[in-house]
DNA sequence: TGTAATGTTTACCAACCGGTCAAATTATCC
DNA sequence: GGATAATTTGACCGGTTGGTAAACATTACA
């Protein structure tokens, strides 16, 4: 008899590697392009290959592959900002966090919006991860603190400095359509993200007076 | 009989302007909320604190409630762009341009999530009206690049400015949760709106070196 | 190679959801 | 007040969707 799948908390086969992998990222396609609700179980199913009760051996409900879908990217989406070193000049580390960001949004466009989804909704699965999220930009907001208090930037408020370079850089992903519509086809090739890269950077060095 | 909706196309009845001002404000309520496959129609019933077949009487879909959702707000939406005036200087512009959309970001996030939701999904139903919004942005870069011009604001990409300022305001009614979570119950109260513009106007005036 | 565990499929179900219909009720206007 | 148009409701329907049951197929392993 088959084993249903939260109870074999240890083993693994190669199999199920394989297919919750090919699973998850047909998931994000069809989470990040609908919505939760929008998606359905179907639909992951063809995009993945298999059949619909297939998919349910793998994960017994939508709410479940959401769910794992969710905690895999949020780990990797944070990446940038723990990167974020107090020991660091002001000008390299929110140049490259800058970058780091805008890269995202142009190489995993589905998991931005994955998340603009998730927060957009309220956060119905996500509401106790954000307190972790709380406490990483605590610790990052007394970095940039220090360096005001050293004077390598100017005063600002670090949290909504942080709020801004979110919202500037997914930007790009979460509202690419608008973007590329209002670009035009003509300049809406991949230059438009060192185009981006180069106003942000422009606009924080000056904006913070980050002393080079 | 009843006249179908779609055919008295110039009367309209006393009861059919309340109830439609009623459906409109519930369907924002719930559209906002869970998006258009996630809001059901028994749901938006309920909050207009009516039966399903009387709201249906009055949109017959529910593709033609969310549109006309969508169009009675898109325009209202745009109304800080449109205001963005050539002939004044760039100080007040912008600064000015920052506290409307932050203010419509307060006062109507569920507006701004109803754009994000339909953005986020490819925005299926308004692709038209995005040629329009091109042809507004396309007007207002040339004025920001008059300013670069004169000399008044230092060389940036004017589209990207642009962007930016969308990406920031809105940023506060998107992600709201978000914000709190960050924030902390403390620091999540109306002041965040004004620590915000405070943060934005800094950043703007100094990162685009506008000469006061 | 045999067998037990794992993986896959077909058929199905109950709940939900968008929308209809016809009858009942209420507002409008002469 | 009565005829007529406008509004409201309860009952219903067909399609979709999340999920299940059980038979069937395949793999892992002794």
């Amino acid at each position: 008899m088959a084993i249903p799948r939260a109870a074999k908390t240890q083993r693994r086969t190669r199999i199920q590697e394989e297919k919750e992998e090919v699973i998850l990222e047909a998931a994000l396609d069809v989470f990040s392009m609908h919505g939760f609700k929008g998606a359905t179980i179907d639909q992951i199913a063809e995009v993945a290959g298999m059949s619909k009760p297939n998919l349910l051996y793998y994960f017994r409900t939508k709410e479940a592959m959401h769910r794992a879908l969710i905690d895999r990217v949020l780990d990797t989406w944070l990446d940038p900002l723990r990167e974020f070193d107090a020991e660091g000049n002001p000008e390299i580390e929110i140049k490259s966090y800058i970058r780091r960001k805008l890269e995202m949004a142009r190489d995993f466009p589905r998991e931005s919006r994955l998340f603009a989804n998730e927060i957009l909704r309220g956060a119905p699965t996500i509401m106790e991860e954000l307190d972790d999220l709380r406490k990483l930009v605590d610790e990052k907001a007394e970095v940039i603190r220090a360096w005001v208090k050293a004077g390598k930037i100017s005063r600002c408020d670090p949290y909504h400095l942080i709020f801004s370079i979110w919202a500037t850089t997914q930007h790009y992903a979460d509202f690419d359509v608008q973007v590329r519509a209002v670009l035009g086809p003509t300049r809406s090739g991949d230059g438009r993200f060192e185009d981006a890269a180069r106003f942000l950077e422009q606009l924080y060095m000056n904006g913070l007076q980050v002393t080079t």
